[in-house]
RNA sequence: GGGUGAGUAGCUCAGCCGGCAGAGCAACGGCCUUUUAAGCCGUAGGUCCUGGGUUCGAGUCCCAGCUCACCCA
């Protein structure tokens, strides 16, 4: 029997019982249901020494125990869990019913509240309410789901037959609202910017590519918000941020997905030193708020968020870890043919950086502000007034990763328009920025007052803080490549 | 792109040196009014990822492919 049949065969005896239901005139799709509580209020509520007390709850049944007159259904909503006790002498009237519960099936229930022999907090049900039969069965009940991919395709599943999904994603929601009010409350206005662009600035990334039909004309999805951003500054907006999704045409990993969201703030009359005191307070503030304590496990690593964090610049920590300086790039190249990087066509800005990708990156476990980039790679950003080799850049790493970008803006128009020129040189095609983009320089022109900007990897953020190994554990439906699977073909 | 591992019942997984395809849960039929992954008796359920090959005989060995995970670039 394939899966496909046998499947069907689970599917056509829950649907027997659908006829059964329909039999004694109960609809297995109900109606709306008013005046529920959450499990885990109801519990917490819940007083030994009352015997009034009453709940009405709804859910989903994952777990049954039918001992003849008696059944016990365990009930999980998104707060968490609640028992259900039914017994014939109540629902006598209901019985045949009662008795066609499966699990999966989503009901609504109301009784007393007791505790049973051994304790556990129960609704003595009086009423029960059918609010959707279930036609496919739910995984192992204990176990749940473990297929990492089906977890991933059936994430409508895994939220419930694994409460730790359920849970982590509520956090995330709690966290975004919190750093957007962290932001507002500091006077930032929350703004959105266009996701389909004629020019794919602000990064150096792949971008998708769309078509407008009535214009007859190819889009690029953005890779990120930033030359919009920036438009608003000179538009009069002093303090602006976006959380959005980017859009990247490159390799999926534990830490990449072609679409992810990114927390971009910009501020008028600040610099990047503002900056890293403000992404220090905004990811203190929430784990402050949202975490158990400020030193928390990533995989293998404990990550300690005690501030203040380490501030190093660039060519200091080249040294420390991959034993070169960038003043004598002889030895940089030397190091760099040592690690088997391909050296030979390529600038001094970018082996260093290669370098420093592959060598020092992996050491950044505790925050780290990495600044003062090489201006080189910073085609963006303002230059240090005290030695322009280097940009007034840097980059927040956490466990190894890159958590945060940020820099002194560039406002200088014609520095702007250079920089550009020359990212636009060797570079291919589709690789973004290699376009001017004329209407942002026209914009410059027109004054931009002297800003900081920051970029926060809003999923790397929500890995950190709940200990998730992948970004898929932290996007609801990450993008997977087409299953040929089952499910899909079934809503056809 | 390279390396390693995995793919067996609806789900979670065993399956040894190549010899009849297995368990738990779920399902189905019974028993059971205080269970906690309830329990007991019984029944049914398989394209062993796909396609080749070796062999008297392949879930198992070989080759190719597909999908996933992890590591590396």
């Amino acid at each position: 029997m394939t899966e496909q049949t046998s499947r069907n065969k689970f599917e056509q005896q829950r649907r027997e019982k659908v006829d059964k239901l329909r039999a004694l005139e109960v609809d297995p799709y109900g109606d709306r249901f008013d005046g529920v509580e959450p499990t885990a209020a109801v519990k917490a509520g819940y007083a030994d020494d009352r015997e009034d007390q009453r709940a009405r709850c709804a859910g989903r049944i994952v777990l049954l125990r039918d001992i003849g007159k008696l059944i016990f259904i365990t009930l999980r909503d998104s707060s968490g869990t609640i028992q259900l006790g039914l017994s014939k002498k109540l629902l006598a009237d209901r019985w045949d019913e009662m008795k066609l519960l499966d699990l999966g099936d989503v009901v609504g229930a109301e009784g007393a509240l007791g505790r049973t022999k051994t304790g556990e907090i129960t609704i003595w049900v009086e009423s029960l309410t059918l609010l959707s039969k279930a036609l496919l069965p739910p995984p192992e009940k204990f176990h749940g789901l473990a297929d990492v991919d089906m977890r991933y395709r059936m994430r409508y599943v895994d939220l419930w037959a694994n409460p730790e999904v359920m849970d982590r994603f509520k956090l995330r929601s709690a966290m975004t609202a919190s750093i957007r009010q962290f932001l507002t409350e500091k006077g930032f206005l929350e703004v959105e910017t266009p996701m389909m662009q004629t020019l794919a600035g602000g990064a150096a990334a792949r971008p998708f590519v769309t078509h407008h039909n009535t214009l007859d004309m190819d889009l690029y999805l953005r890779i990120a918000p930033e030359l919009f951003l920036k438009r608003l500054l000179v538009g009069g907006m002093e303090k602006v941020f976006e959380i959005n999704r980017n859009f990247r045409n490159e390799g999926l990993s534990t830490r990449h997905n072609p679409e992810f969201t990114m927390m971009e703030l910009y501020q008028a009359y600040a610099d990047y030193n503002v900056m890293m005191e403000l992404t220090e307070e905004m990811v203190g503030h929430l784990i402050e708020r949202h975490c158990e304590s400020s030193t928390l496990p990533f995989g293998s690593m404990t990550i300690d968020y005690t501030r203040p964090w380490r501030r190093a610049r660039y060519a200091d920590l080249l040294k420390e870890y991959a034993d070169c300086d960038m003043e004598d790039m002889a030895s940089v190249r030397s190091r760099a043919r040592q690690l088997g990087i391909d050296e030979s066509n390529k600038d001094d800005a970018v082996v260093v950086n290669e370098v420093f990708e592959s060598v020092v990156e992996q050491h950044l476990i505790n925050p780290t502000f990495v600044m003062d980039y090489p201006a080189a790679i910073c085609p963006l950003t303002r230059r240090s007034k005290k030695d322009p080799r280097f940009a007034e850049r840097f980059e927040l790493f956490v466990g190894t990763m890159e958590l945060a970008n940020a820099y002194t803006e560039l406002n200088d128009p014609d520095m702007q328009e250079v920089n550009f020129r020359r990212q636009l040189r060797g570079l291919p095609d589709e690789e973004s920025m290699a376009k001017m983009d004329d209407d942002f320089i026209t914009a410059l022109k027109y004054g931009m007052p002297p800003a900081g900007g920051l970029g926060v990897g809003m999923d790397r953020l929500m890995m950190l803080l709940t200990n998730a190994p992948s970004i898929r554990d932290v996007i609801l439906f990450p993008l997977l490549r087409p299953s040929s699977a089952k499910p899909e073909k079934e809503i056809l």
